[in-house]
RNA sequence: GGGCGAAUAGCUCAGUUGGGAGAGCAUCGGCCUUACAAGCCGAGGGUCACAGGUUCGAGCCCUGUUUCGCCCA
């Protein structure tokens, strides 16, 4: 005898117990050598400084989702997890750690400081594993990897020096994105623009030689320290005269020349603008055109520097007032006015980034974009959903090189060595001793490391083992399926297709699913700043992880933002328990019954059965459909719909007589369906709910096939009789019973109160229908007597509801007020009137006679016949009671 | 400025070869009915943003407008 199940669900203590079991079998392991078919995905790495928030929370849902599916289904499934070193991210967390004990960095050394964030990661990193783990993830821990691990660090160092040696990796002096807070270069996408309200500044700068004053608008007037020169538009006659000539800059004092720029928008501003080449992109690219002075005015925290003479030691806010200030002084302010300008601002710190000229790394990515582009194209690597391939096209098309040096410490660093005597630079995928020119051993590596992101592009393969040719590799090389938020597109996606398709000359991933982000219920962006943070762990805690994840699943539809408030995760919770109770109610039934010792094709099913089997067949084929398209919400929503309103509220109702009667054959068959299904539909929501699934379809009666349900053969179509004209049949029993119940329901009759009921059966399968579910009618529709027939006569007073073939016939007796009846019956005529109008309309219409198809015009003819009987029917009952 | 998307019940959203508008939650009415009150039964609720067009027929296709959101510059 198997343990009972509690009153009510209790997830801690299930989860915890089932998770160990599973993890502590090797039940996620992946075996490389397996003969099944492979199935990978590799998880997006999570940054090993990260907590778990929903985003994470729904990204490894669906994930864990399609792992546990297609192990059921019998593919060898490799989940590949592991975290990211998170570079600037990393190193500002432990930076903060040494602030607090009043050190820094540089008083540690490089070297120290390693070492120490190497100790934090010990002590610290990583609790986001653990959190997936609470989520349910079934990753392939054994596998467990880190973007700064020795295998993966070869695999980054094999990647430079190879595209280093084909020239598409280059040093160049250019304008950068700089974080003045963070102290490092950063690539474009790494700048977060936001449009915001600021001033624009109009200065007069005088022209030398003349009392003419020629005004500049600026969002950033203490650049002007760094101006090379004025420019206007080669068409625009206000300033022809004065180009070639030149402006004398205030403040410092400096002679600058007049020039023409088609960039210049003659409508801007004044239609003249300065030109600062070394702080401003637009701007230096007319510096390069006209040869002017890279003048830069700032350090590397953005402090005006030497050239900004008077303003020197200025932070770059303090330079901007005084600068202003003092032109104000001199008369050289003409006016400020409101403006909206996109500042750009460090993704990891916030502060206002700074154009900056300097030396840095760049990946060419031109020719290795080419190839991304062609494998979307040609559809080796398919987005699903569609719309997002025209925005990586978008990207892809206007990429432009990417700059992957940081000047940090905690990455990976860029293995190049300067020659001390020949400047030559030796790139190297073993640490050299002495330079690749002049062979001298006065060798000074590189001090800058990669962008985080640069790893985490190898992440496919290099996960795996590359740059050997292991059999992991070869077992799951291309991996099956990426799933991510689009707000790594860019950074992440295009540069792992790009990576995988150079160096392991195919796509990384056949599919990539890309799905939404959660909101807050109002659809605000959750952050820590606006306190609208739901904390998965504390959902979790709350609710359980299988109500969080199905939820999460339910929401889950293409191309629509999840808003997420702890109302709907309650409804889900609700859910869960309701499978529970469900399964109490069933296990209560089956004591004594053994699933081995009955063949379902052996037994005589009760039209219900029939029903419910053949529901459950088509539920596993729309489950199944929905998974293969990625459309989590409808493959919840059929499993939702199927478990709470076919299985529970149908198909335990109707099964209850047979269930209570005495031991026999119609008992068994209705145990063995109630077996059959609840064990069937455990299986289908597995990979949603793995908790409570497992712990239900454990305790059922007789022997498992295997020792977890994660095991255990995903639900095919088919695998049950299905019955299509048997179960229509008891569809039609089902709208007799609702026809009483709605009568029931609008007088008001208490569920308990039986009444008697006649059927009027207009043919004589309508009564031969009626005779087969005769019982159910009876204890669904909880009536005392019943009588049905052909041509049964009305009883007197009678309340009236039309089912199809039948009509429902409830004597009023003392429990059915005639005023309330004629209401009701009222609302019902005019309810098929509305459809009679309808089709009526429709069917006089010659044009649609002449156009529409056959099926459409039959379907609409039956319509309007059903209409016109029910109506007269209806007519017919009032006139009875009146 | 360029690109993408959204607008359907009070709320959150489903709804693809174009063929009588759906769900969940909320609301209202009736119920402790031997799995479940985290529940059961019943009911009400929509000019599918607006204006045109194509079509026998449009939530769905086309054009324009409005509002909102996101990405890029």
């Amino acid at each position: 005898m198997k343990a009972q199940l509690a009153k009510g669900y209790e997830p801690a203590e299930v989860e915890k117990k089932w998770y160990v079991c599973w993890e502590s079998n090797g039940l996620f392991h992946a075996d490389e050598h397996s003969a099944r078919p492979a199935y990978s995905i590799v998880i997006p790495p999570p940054n090993v400084t990260g907590v778990l928030h929903m985003g994470h929370a729904l990204n490894n849902t669906l994930q864990d989702i399609l792992a546990r599916w297609m192990r059921m289904r019998g593919a060898e499934v490799l989940w590949q997890p592991g975290t990211d070193h998170a570079g600037i991210a990393t190193q500002n967390v432990v930076e903060k750690q040494l602030a607090v004990e009043s050190r820094d960095r540089h008083e540690m050394g490089r070297e120290g400081f390693v070492e120490r964030v190497w100790q934090w990661r010990a002590e610290s990193g990583g609790q986001i594993i653990h959190q997936l783990k609470r989520l349910g993830a079934s990753c392939d821990w054994q596998r467990e990897r880190f973007t700064m691990d020795e295998g993966l660090s070869r695999a980054v160092r094999e990647v430079f020096v190879s595209l280093y040696e084909e020239d598409l990796i280059y040093r160049d002096n250019r304008l950068i994105n700089w974080c003045p807070r963070c102290h490092t270069a950063l690539s474009d996408l790494e700048v977060e623009h936001e449009e915001q309200k600021g001033q624009l500044w109009h200065l007069r700068y005088p022209v030398s030689g003349s009392d003419r004053l020629l005004v500049v608008a600026t969002t950033r007037p203490e650049t002007m320290l760094g101006d090379a020169a004025v420019a206007g538009h080669p068409d625009d006659l206000r300033y022809a005269d004065l180009i070639g000539r030149t402006v004398r800059l205030p403040l410092v004092d400096r002679e600058i020349p007049i020039i023409a720029d088609e960039y210049v928008d003659k409508e801007f501003g004044s239609g003249a603008v300065k030109i600062t080449p070394a702080h401003d992109f637009n701007d230096f690219e007319i510096g390069r055109r006209h040869d002017l002075e890279f003048m830069n005015i700032f350090d590397e925290s953005g402090t005006v520097n030497d050239n900004g003479g008077p303003y020197r030691g200025l932070d770059r806010g303090v330079a901007r007032q005084r600068v202003l200030a003092d032109l104000e002084a001199r008369g050289l302010l003409e006016r400020t006015e409101e403006h909206l300008n996109a500042v750009g601002e460090c993704y990891r710190c916030k502060a206002v980034i700074e154009p900056y000229m300097s030396l840095q790394w760049y990946v060419k990515v031109a020719p290795l974009a080419r190839e991304a582009i062609a494998a979307v194209e040609s559809g080796r690597t398919r987005i699903v959903p569609r719309q997002w391939e025209k925005t990586y096209f978008e990207w892809m098309h206007n990429i432009r090189d990417w700059c992957i040096s940081r000047q940090i410490w905690w990455g990976h660093r860029i293995p190049a060595w300067f020659c001390d005597d020949c400047d030559h630079i030796t790139v190297s995928r073993q640490d050299p001793t002495a330079c690749d020119r002049c062979g001298s051993s006065r060798l000074r590596q590189e001090t800058d490391v990669l962008d985080t992101w640069f790893s985490s592009s190898l992440w496919p393969f290099s996960t795996m083992g590359w740059p050997d040719n292991t059999p992991t590799l070869q077992k799951f090389y291309p991996t099956s399926c990426l799933v991510t938020g689009f707000d790594i597109l860019f950074f992440w996606v295009a540069r792992m297709l790009m990576m995988g398709l150079k160096f392991m000359e195919d796509v990384p991933f056949r599919e990539v699913y890309i799905h939404a982000l959660v909101r807050d219920a109002d659809g605000q962006k959750m952050s820590k700043s606006k306190g609208n943070v739901i904390d998965p762990l504390t959902v979790i805690d709350e609710y359980g992880t299988d109500a969080f994840r199905f939820t999460l699943a339910a929401f889950a539809a293409q191309g629509r933002d999840i808003k997420l408030s702890v109302e709907r995760i309650a409804g889900y919770r609700n859910f869960v328990n309701k499978l529970w109770n469900a399964s109490r109610f069933a296990l209560m039934n089956l004591e004594d019954f053994d699933p081995a010792a009955v063949d379902l094709a052996c037994l005589d099913l009760a039209p219900a059965d029939r029903w419910i089997l053949t529901r459950l067949g088509r539920v596993a084929d729309e489950v199944q459909q929905a998974l293969v398209d990625y459309k989590f919400n409808e493959a919840a929503g059929a499993l939702y719909a199927f478990t709470w309103h076919e299985f529970c509220d149908w198909y335990i109702e109707l099964s209850k007589e047979a269930l209570y009667g005495e031991p026999g054959p119609a008992r068994t068959a209705a145990q063995a369906v109630l077996y059959t299904v609840l064990e069937a539909l455990l299986r289908l929501l597995h990979p949603f709910m793995p908790f409570v699934t497992e712990e239900i379809w454990q305790v059922l009666p007789g022997q498992r096939p295997t020792s977890s349900i994660m095991q255990a053969a995903y639900p095919e179509t088919g695998s049950w009789p299905a019955d299509t004209h048997g179960a229509a049949r008891m569809e039609r029993v089902m709208d007799v019973i609702k026809g009483i119940r709605n009568i029931r329901g609008e007088m008001n009759v208490p569920p308990g109160k039986q009444i008697p009921a006649v059927l009027d059966c207009k043919t004589e399968e309508a009564r031969d229908i009626m005779a087969e579910g005769e019982g159910y009618i009876r204890s669904l529709a909880r009536l005392g007597d019943l009588q049905f027939g052909l041509a049964m006569e009305a009883p007197g007073q009678v309340a009236t509801q039309v089912a199809g073939e039948v009509e429902i016939l409830l004597p009023l007796a003392d429990l059915i007020n005639v005023e309330e009846e004629k209401k009701r019956l009222l609302k019902e005529i005019a309810k098929v009137d509305k459809d009679l109008a309808l089709f009526s309309r429709k069917l006089e219409n010659e044009a649609f006679l002449a156009n529409a198809p056959p099926e459409v015009l039959e379907k609409d003819r039956g319509k309007l016949q059903d209409a016109r009987e029910k109506r007269a029917i209806l007519e017919e009952s009032l006139k009875r009671i009146s």
